[in-house]
DNA sequence: GTTGAGCGTT
């Protein structure tokens, strides 16, 4: 729930700004600040589902544009274990280098927890229709001079994958 | 500014 406390934290001002408007325009002798309160986290309790529910909106992104909506959230994919990754790459770089292959959802690099170094390996969510193909053709492939160890990810895996 | 086999945090 600390996760949700945080990711509801802006939200809470829409709150405060929602209940101070909707008592602005209500007359005080017919509803009290309290209905008024109620109302406004009634009118929240709706528009913040809904609001994460449509938080990518290209709208206002202009050229960019995630090719990788075809991978839902949690949905058909597989998460890759990258190794040997020079410590100058950053997740764009791995991210533009899986994109090639596939649909990337998320990548994760690995940083030293004491540092903040990156230690030179990460982990990629793919889509699993793509993640033994891009397995194939990024093991062993030759990136910023490094050779790239690609290969499933033995834990952490959240969604269900097709082991072979 | 350094290192080089490895499997990890909200």
């Amino acid at each position: 729930m600390s996760s949700s406390l945080r990711t509801s934290l802006p939200f809470t001002l829409a709150l405060a700004i929602i209940v101070y408007l909707v008592s602005s325009f209500l007359p005080a002798d017919l509803f009290s600040q309290a209905t008024a309160l109620t109302i406004g986290v009634v009118i929240a309790g709706v528009l913040v589902p809904l609001l994460m529910e449509y938080k990518p909106l290209p709208a206002t992104s202009g050229a960019k544009v995630q090719k990788a909506a075809v991978a839902t959230a949690s949905g058909d994919t597989a998460t890759l274990y990258v190794g040997n990754l020079p410590y100058r790459a950053n997740e764009e770089a791995v991210r533009e280098l899986f994109q090639q292959s596939g649909a990337v959802v998320n990548v994760r690099l690995m940083k030293d927890r004491q540092t903040g170094r990156r230690r030179g390996f990460g982990f990629v969510e793919v889509a699993a229709k793509d993640a033994n193909k891009m397995i194939q053709k990024l093991n062993d492939f030759e990136f910023e001079g490094r050779t790239l160890k690609v290969r499933e990810a033995k834990e952490r895996q959240d969604s269900e994958d097709g082991e072979e």
